[in-house]
DNA sequence: TTGCGGATATATCGACCTGATATATAGTCC
DNA sequence: GGACTATATATCAGGTCGATATATCCGCAA
């Protein structure tokens, strides 16, 4: 039986406590999206094939005459998520659009190329500006460290990067202004 | 006409020279991979689209009895190539299967969390090592130094990476002491 | 009370992307 | 000549994203 990283982030998540598919989307969009995003389009036929795999199990719990299924984890499911987290990771990917269109830099006439790095810088500070309220919201309220320790990386990346932007935007005026010298 | 980033992965290539498209698959995989990755399944596709489109011309050019199409950018590629260059980034993800891990870490017995760490570190360092040969190899022989840029900002951030989980090794292992203390 | 907007809930689709595989030819080394 | 690697193009199953569709529920305001 073969499962996608996806369907550990479901499992993950109904370990936790019991979630219909529509809150395991809120709560990746609201934890992992950072560095293990997941749509719609992934989670419910994934839920229907681990609840045939009887790693999860669904219990209708509807909300009045809205129909609402919600999932906890079973023990197969509990096994299957430890034996996961036991093998060394493999998946890391980065898809950076601000970075590639600085690689390609060259193409722009000389002094364009900082916009590329301000706009990188802007976005990667309003990141982490959203991350450092998600941390003071749950600060002291989990028990869990992991979760914290995770949130706190996306907030020392962002800032890295942020500060990586501002130095390399002065190091492309530093350069602009010699070869114009 | 909407083209994907990859599309302007492969206008860049092949304005700095023309390719063929195995060779612009061997120019991804030496420099954009690690924050825009592109395979053989988009590469080839896409060649026929652009050059339908007008923005790269293909010439045959073949090695003894084996086909060879080598594509060069058209002045309407290079101007769409710059538009695209004016736009402010919008995709910027990440996928870190190392970091899914380490959230649901609690579901492992103390002590194992600090496997996942040793692994990303271990993984960081590799693909900084091979960054930094890189590095060294092209050093003085590129006059554009918008490639480099982007190269020490990989170089930069695996090793932050490195680092934050060499900081969080340490902190795992004194919160594991604590708690057994 | 009627109606509007936003939240909850499930489902689907086109498009993008990856990794693997298939098919051929060319060059190198023993 | 055979083994191996590099060059070159093509395809496919499956994962993934973003948007969209459908429907119900709730709070609020006209």
């Amino acid at each position: 039986m073969e499962l996608s990283a996806t369907a550990y982030v479901i499992l993950g998540m109904v370990r936790w406590e019991p979630r219909s598919g529509y809150e395991i989307k809120a709560a990746v969009d609201g934890t992992t999206r950072f560095f293990w995003a997941a749509s719609y389009g992934q989670i419910y036929p994934e839920l229907k094939r681990l609840s045939e795999a009887g790693l999860i199990a669904g219990s209708d719990s509807p909300t009045g005459g809205r129909r609402r299924t919600v999932y906890e984890i079973t023990a197969d499911g509990e096994a299957e998520l430890t034996a996961w987290l036991r093998q060394p990771p493999q998946t890391s990917e980065m898809r950076e659009e601000g970075l590639l269109k600085l690689f390609f830099a060259g193409a722009l006439p000389p002094g364009e190329a900082v916009e590329i790095v301000r706009a990188m810088r802007a976005d990667r500070l309003a990141t982490n500006a959203r991350l450092r309220a998600i941390e003071s919201a749950i600060e002291g309220t989990v028990e869990d460290p992991f979760p914290m320790i995770v949130l706190r990386s996306g907030i020392e990346f962002t800032q890295w990067f942020a500060d990586w932007c501002e130095r390399t935007e002065a190091e492309i005026l530093a350069a602009a202004k010699k070869g114009r010298g």
